[in-house]
DNA sequence: TGATTTTTGTTCATCGTTGTACTTTATTGT
DNA sequence: ACAATAAAGTACAACGATGAACAAAAATCA
């Protein structure tokens, strides 16, 4: 019932993460904008990108490292390959798993989104100097690997004060 | 066509920015659970912070500072009402607005909520000293701040290089 | 004053994401 | 080999967010 505790909007990093999340939220926004003539959203576009670099990785492997659901997948994917931008092989080995390629007329878009996307990121960040976003990198990196390792082994509860 | 342009991944501020979009997801990943058991999602502490800030703000005011549309929030806050965490009273002078309040229980668990918050956000970025999330801040609110000019004068097309 | 335009909020159809339940295929244990 | 368990992918219902179309109430302007 006491108020005279320090609001959270006075915190250092409560700011910092507001303005975080207010920054994805928007880069979000305008990256969709962005994306709108090549006819694909920021999803598909970072699965684009993820087999573009991994390519012949399953739906499973491609869910985790998106942070999403594998049900999520089974939905995109197949409007992706509909669209004729990746295709999906069964393994040989294993009869369970789809394994995931990019076609011709994939890579191409994919190429040119992410010129769009790199091009945005650019311009967003141009003021922040390369040393400056190279520790912003570290600092989010590890938030990342925290939080990963905090959602298979949830916190305890009696971590207020 | 040539593929010799450094890929995005290279780009330091393309790095940076993929980790702060995950470390953002994953942000919201556990705020959502962590907020549970007080049977309110991020959207919902998000609404009840800004009207612990600005108490009697309209509909329209939270929407711009939340940064989602307005028929958001038409579906969100009648619900928050049904629960009995805040109040819709009409403006006397202009009958368009409805002015929100927080009720008792309102302000009670946007408390308990920001505490469970701050907690998380403390943890994950403990490691990272005051000052570099005062950087962070400051960089990351001059983003928002690119991103909104854009967002009502869309950039010209031929930016790319 | 009276007509046009803006603004505020709602409704609705659509889409993406989630979690759960389910099928099929591998793996493990006896 | 056979049964039980685990893993990969799918189907589906629920929910949040969006944008467009709409109604009501100002504001603007002739």
């Amino acid at each position: 019932m006491n108020k005279n505790q320090p609001l959270p909007w006075d915190h250092p990093r409560f700011r910092s993460w507001v303005a975080v999340a207010r920054a994805c939220q928007l880069m979000q926004q305008s990256l969709t904008r962005a994306l709108v003539h090549l006819d694909i959203k920021p999803p598909h576009l970072d699965i684009l990108v993820n087999l573009f670099r991994f390519e012949g990785i399953s739906q499973q492997e491609l869910a985790r490292k998106l942070l999403v659901g594998r049900s999520n997948m089974s939905m995109l994917l197949p409007q992706m390959e509909n669209r004729g931008l990746i295709e999906r092989r069964g393994d040989k080995q294993d009869k369970r798993v789809l394994r995931l390629y990019l076609t011709e007329e994939g890579r191409r878009v994919t190429e040119e989104a992410m010129t769009i996307q790199t091009a945005l990121i650019d311009w967003t960040l141009s003021d922040t100097p390369i040393e400056e976003c190279e520790a912003i990198a570290v600092h989010m990196e590890r938030v990342v690997g925290l939080l990963i390792q905090e959602e298979r082994q949830p916190l305890e509860p009696a971590g207020d004060q």
